[in-house]
DNA sequence: TCTAAGTGGCTCAGTGCTAAGGTAAATCCA
DNA sequence: TGGATTTACCTTAGCACTGAGCCACTTAGA
């Protein structure tokens, strides 16, 4: 079944407001993105799976294998998750016996967490594989088009978070 | 458990800190994909918040606006969303009056969802904004950029759906 | 017709996560 | 020094969502 796909998500049955036609392709760029992002999750997440992990405690397990130990709230930037989150996947990661928190001198209020050798041994075993994995998903794009899609999902990212809220009278942010 | 194909890659030591450079972009293109898109989806999110919805209760408002009525197994398809996730998000949507469940003829277990004139009167309130806000989203790219990068997205979503599932024997032949 | 298999949606238990609030520690500043 | 503020993490309540199992209905086949 070929997918027909829709002329575009604006010009098929509008009521009264039409969608001006410079918003198609907002749309069309944001929906393709989420669905190329759900595709890659689906699959990576099928593969850690195999482990019994989810992917954001993979996503932990990965930095910490590749970055050392860090303060929970290092990795809380790195993952994009929020506080209590962090402290429920290191819990769920200690208890495995795959990470173990550390006292931080410096600073009694903080916490490092860091792979415990068997949380070492277990990445070193399985990386390899997931990495050969997402290798896998983008092999549909040459070289080229990777280093492209690369670039221009930086420069989309870094554009959608320097965006002023949507929905507020561009107010003046006060510059710290 | 010897599935252990070796991934004929760099099974060799891969020590904390360094990634092997030919997965480098595979994981760069994950990584940016992901960042790219939370970024996209937290404004997103925000901007239908200060409606009172999230985004797949906007999800299926939308798709309901542009496309007219549909089986909620039709909406499952386009939002991805699970069978239970549909029943319950009609059932919010219904609740605040803004759909509303019809029964379908031709197959008497199916159900159509449909927008109720309140919620056809409140997407043709709030959809402009949302449209305008998601371009200003993509401002930072120029209409080449917005145009590459959709076509690389649509092409990285397709070969990831297409990729077989990771982990498995590579020895099969692709599944027919 | 009757039966078996397949399908669409609903129910419900369970999960991963967030957001708000709390505590202890650090930092700032009069 | 000492109070106020900020910061780092933890706790808790609750939410959005999934997945398995279910029923009602449809479809295919004998």
């Amino acid at each position: 079944m070929s997918r027909q796909d829709p002329p575009s998500v604006t010009t098929d049955r509008l009521p009264p407001g039409e969608v001006d036609p410079q918003f198609a392709d907002s749309l069309k760029l944001f929906t393709v993105v989420s669905r190329a992002h759900a595709a890659l999750h689906e699959k990576a997440r099928e593969d850690v799976a195999r482990h019994g992990l989810t992917l954001t405690e993979f996503a932990v397990l990965e930095v910490l294998y590749h970055k050392g130990p860090l303060l929970l709230g290092a990795i809380r930037e790195k993952i994009l998750a929020s506080s209590g989150g962090i402290t429920y996947l290191v819990d769920r990661l200690a208890d495995r016996g795959f990470v173990e928190r550390r006292e931080c001198q410096e600073d009694r209020r903080a916490r490092y967490a860091a792979l415990t050798p068997e949380g070492v041994e277990f990445m070193h075993r399985i990386f390899p594989e997931h990495a050969e994995c997402l290798q896998s998903l983008i092999d549909g794009l040459t070289p080229e088009e990777r280093k492209r899609a690369t670039e221009l999902m930086k420069k989309l990212g870094k554009g959608a978070r320097d965006a002023e809220p949507c929905g507020e009278a561009s107010s003046e942010a006060e510059p710290g």
